[in-house]
DNA sequence: GGTCGCATAATTGGATCCAATCTACAATTG
DNA sequence: CAATTGTAGATTGGATCCAATTATGCGACC
């Protein structure tokens, strides 16, 4: 039952602009609850919103529902809405998504992969290599493995798994911070992107499922270390 | 372009009470969409439904928005919401994540299924033996499933899957067309569930997987034949 | 006859207002 | 002193109203 952290700097950072009002509270939302600046349990009362983002409540009401659908936020009646708890049970839950996703994905992907994916790809472990903000961490990550499956041809399956990915953001802090930041897997990541040139689809799924497995089993402990109770305790 | 077919119609069936308006509005166009009683392409505009419904245009919006985050909808700025159309390639789809969640589920809820889902299961395979209504089979298929999975205790994973097999019922009907309704792989079903109890999770998978490709394979020629054009041709 | 432009109509996003419902606290009584 | 009930506050769902954007149809001009 803690406060909404620093309302007004959510609402300033949005860097890009969105067509409607919804759209912009939604991103803004949706990122600051990734990211961890909106801790799991967090109450998010409709009017509060609406003032801070300088809008009627209406815009949020729908950001909210869109986020809920997400399963980012639980509708709590004459409560307000609360951010989602994140626990090692959901962490494992997500993996298990991630892990019938993902090589389905890749499978599919990997003979239809061209030179411009493997060089968007090479260039995304650059930037991880080099990229100090935890924050953007999630998405390079993100990026450079939807780019691994992106020759898949199925955009439902790639939505679904972007989106999968996107949740996952919410447990990469814990990833990172047990980690340590610097290199978060890059050696899997070089392997798979080679394994994928080469077109070795066994062996790319192979490092896929042990990158997997790896982060999965790192999270877990980590959670197990701390205990899921202060979940969002560190912002 | 066609017209909204006896909305009227559409709006007095719904049998369950819901909470809200917008509860009412959102479950009464999905299962219209889903039934193929609103056909892909369709314009939805707002201002008809609300006066179908008899409710203003917000509730209208609001449920909207949710079909459009389950990729039931497109919105087309203003042109009105249209259903999504379904082709053969977003069947293939479709049938790519269900390969890749379902036997994950399987997988994960065979050790621990006890015999009152074993019970639900037998019981809702006799059902679909002599349940004459096509709109009703897609319901007991997916409780079919549901019930095998129910077990895997991954609340996330099972959501998506249920998802996904929901969206699955735009297809069952061309399934059906193709098969005589009569018997939707009932072997494959009491295979399964014979497997299942026999806690044989190779066997389970196996049998599940050719249940899932004999199903796509069977959409697809179906598909093949008629040409996607008149995909929600019949009702 | 064809094409460009303008005016009108339609549709949606957003704001404000209203009603209904639930929670929480406090006063009162057994 | 505890339990219960009543009242006030808070919060949400819904309706109506307004503004902005765009599709469309008609007419004028080349």
């Amino acid at each position: 039952m803690q406060k909404i952290p620093d309302l007004a700097a959510l609402v300033a950072e949005t860097g890009g602009r969105h067509r409607t009002a919804t759209q912009h509270v939604e991103a803004t939302l949706r990122n600051a609850i990734l990211s961890g600046r909106l801790a799991g349990g967090t109450p998010l009362r409709q009017e509060d919103l609406a003032r801070a983002f300088g809008v009627s409540r209406m815009p949020v009401r729908e950001a909210l529902r869109q986020l809920e659908a997400q399963a980012l936020l639980d509708f709590v009646p004459h409560k307000g809405a609360v951010v989602t708890e994140i626990s090692a049970a959901d962490a494992a839950d997500t993996y298990a998504i991630r892990m019938a996703l993902e090589p389905a994905c890749l499978e599919r992907s990997v003979p239809h992969l061209a030179e411009a994916e493997f060089a968007a790809a090479a260039e995304l472990i650059e930037e991880m290599d080099s990229e100090p903000d935890p924050g953007r961490m999630g998405e390079l990550n993100r990026r450079f493995h939807m780019v691994l499956y992106s020759a898949a041809g199925q955009p439902k399956l790639l939505a679904l798994t972007e989106s999968t990915l996107a949740g996952f953001d919410r447990y990469l802090r814990f990833h990172l911070a047990a980690h340590g930041r610097a290199h978060m897997s890059q050696e899997d990541h070089r392997a798979m992107l080679a394994a994928a040139q080469s077109r070795d689809i066994p062996l790319a799924l192979h490092v896929l499922r042990g990158h997997l497995e790896t982060a999965a089993a790192t999270i877990a402990t980590f959670f197990a270390g701390r205990g899921g109770a202060d979940s969002g305790g560190f912002s």
